[in-house]
DNA sequence: ATATTTGCAAATAATTTGCACGTAA
DNA sequence: TTACGTGCAAATTATTTGCAAATAT
């Protein structure tokens, strides 16, 4: 056989369950630390590792954060979509853009630029934070 | 006096010319790269240093590329725009776009977010790669 | 039974820092 | 002369990897 296992073990299920319980992006040692706190025994490297699977099943998004540290959020990139990141709660909301699909667009004619993809994220602080 | 100094040197100078050589995002790495091979004798250190305080400066760009390497261009924020980057040849274009300025603006009357700013990237491919 | 996952400790890779010496002003 | 900059080597930090033991199927 050429596929791939996917074993459901308690490191993964804790790692799991500390992404559903914060929408926000995490760090692997944030997300460590969140583990080693509540008792469940897993190591970083675990850590690591179950985040670079889920990456690669699009399952997590991943962030590269203001100081380059990468960072994590349970989130599929299925339909496409942009982030506002609050600065202060750090809580993430989707926003969903037409207009920027359109305004993508018109960079073909403006710039003669072919349009491969793009990202865009919001910075300021949520309704909750105001 | 509180003020800073700044003198112009030799290493400064030629990384400076490197960064003016090539408008795109280069790491440091490849900066040091440049210098070795043009007989330039520029520690990496300084390289880092040196990129450091031109951001400080607002004379360079810092983004963190595909693996959260980070990397620098010359290009001062000033007046803001975003970047049309070429997957292929790696040339950077400027983008002004008023329009996003404005759709960032209604987010606030759809999510109640409190505008900081925001970032947008574009890739693909540029007209000479086409 | 056996493919897959794990923890640990050691290996990498990027970036930063301490410090004695060099250089612009 | 003196504040500022540099190179070097060592320190830090994030991330990856090898491998023998543990676990899910």
């Amino acid at each position: 056989m050429t596929t791939r296992a996917d074993y459901v073990t308690r490191p993964r299920e804790a790692i799991a369950t500390v992404l559903r319980r914060e929408p926000r992006f995490l760090s692997a040692a944030q997300i460590y630390a969140r583990l080693k706190r509540s008792g469940a025994g897993v190591s970083l490297s675990t850590v690591y590792r179950t985040l670079d699977r889920l990456r690669a099943k699009g399952e997590v998004t991943e962030r590269a954060d203001a100081d380059g540290e990468a960072t994590f959020m349970l989130c599929e990139p299925a339909h496409h979509h942009h982030h506002a990141i609050c600065g202060e709660c750090g809580r993430v909301e989707d926003v969903d853009c037409t207009a920027v699909e359109q305004f993508a667009e018109s960079l073909r004619a403006a710039h003669g630029f072919e349009l491969d993809g793009h990202a865009l994220e919001f910075f300021g602080r949520c309704g909750a934070c105001r």
